[in-house]
DNA sequence: CAACTATATAACTAACCAGTGGAATAGTCA
DNA sequence: TGACTATTCCACTGGTTAGTTATATAGTTG
């Protein structure tokens, strides 16, 4: 990164995470990074409204994050940036790491107390 | 990932990103990237405004992305999570592509707007 | 203690966005 | 053409949040 971002590559880079920041659009990309869906299937795989999951797919679109093929009456649509898969690896790996120092803090407050009530 | 996502995961996933989604924050975390600032340093160099500054200071520490460090009067933030450069820059990565992509395309209308104009 | 500085918080407004239901469009089959 | 289906568009509602101004807190120095 240049040492001085102007403001409209603040705002680019702050749409692509933008478009990240909502479950129900990881649920249709993680539904997507299985294969290519229509939508129907991602409708049934997400347990989402059908109106919304198509709003969602036409924001990933048009943001070029996937790409659409229309087939007869259906509409299918398949990842279009390889870096989306990445940038969630990386966020679950944070998480993973969050959990376990969650977990580690609990453990270790639990024998503090195992050993404040035997002192 | 695990093939299912259950909603809460994709909750903290969404969160992360939201974190992110921000200009305002994307600079703060830039200047950040640089080394550990004040907040007075901080306001100075993004050129946002003190309270809006704090605000999203707090957001982005009480996400852990950020650690926070009281000396006297001034209070020193660092960045906490080195995830988030990765992040960043994967990020920067596709705008450069996205951009690159769309030069091509204008360069490739230009070319056949000459190619017309001659025939 | 009083004046001063750095940072944080409160209250408020405006904009944005997710979700929903219903209407509209487009393709298919009889 | 008419019934049917998959998908998209429209209008609306409620909730979230960015930015601002003014105020409060905490540390420092005289």
């Amino acid at each position: 990164m240049p040492p001085h971002l102007t403001d409209d590559v603040l705002e680019l880079m702050a749409g692509k995470f933008r478009m990240l920041s909502d479950p129900t659009r990881l649920a249709i990309l993680r539904c997507l990074m299985a294969g290519e869906r229509n939508v129907g299937q991602v409708v049934a795989e997400t347990g989402r409204g059908q109106a919304n999951v198509s709003k969602h797919l036409r924001m990933l679109a048009d943001a070029g994050l996937i790409r659409r093929r229309k087939a007869g009456l259906q509409v299918y649509y398949a990842i279009a940036d390889p870096l989306i898969e990445k940038l969630c690896h990386l966020v679950c790996d944070t998480i993973q790491a969050d959990l376990s120092r969650e977990v580690e803090r609990k453990q270790a407050m639990l024998s503090e107390w195992r050993i404040a009530d035997r002192g």
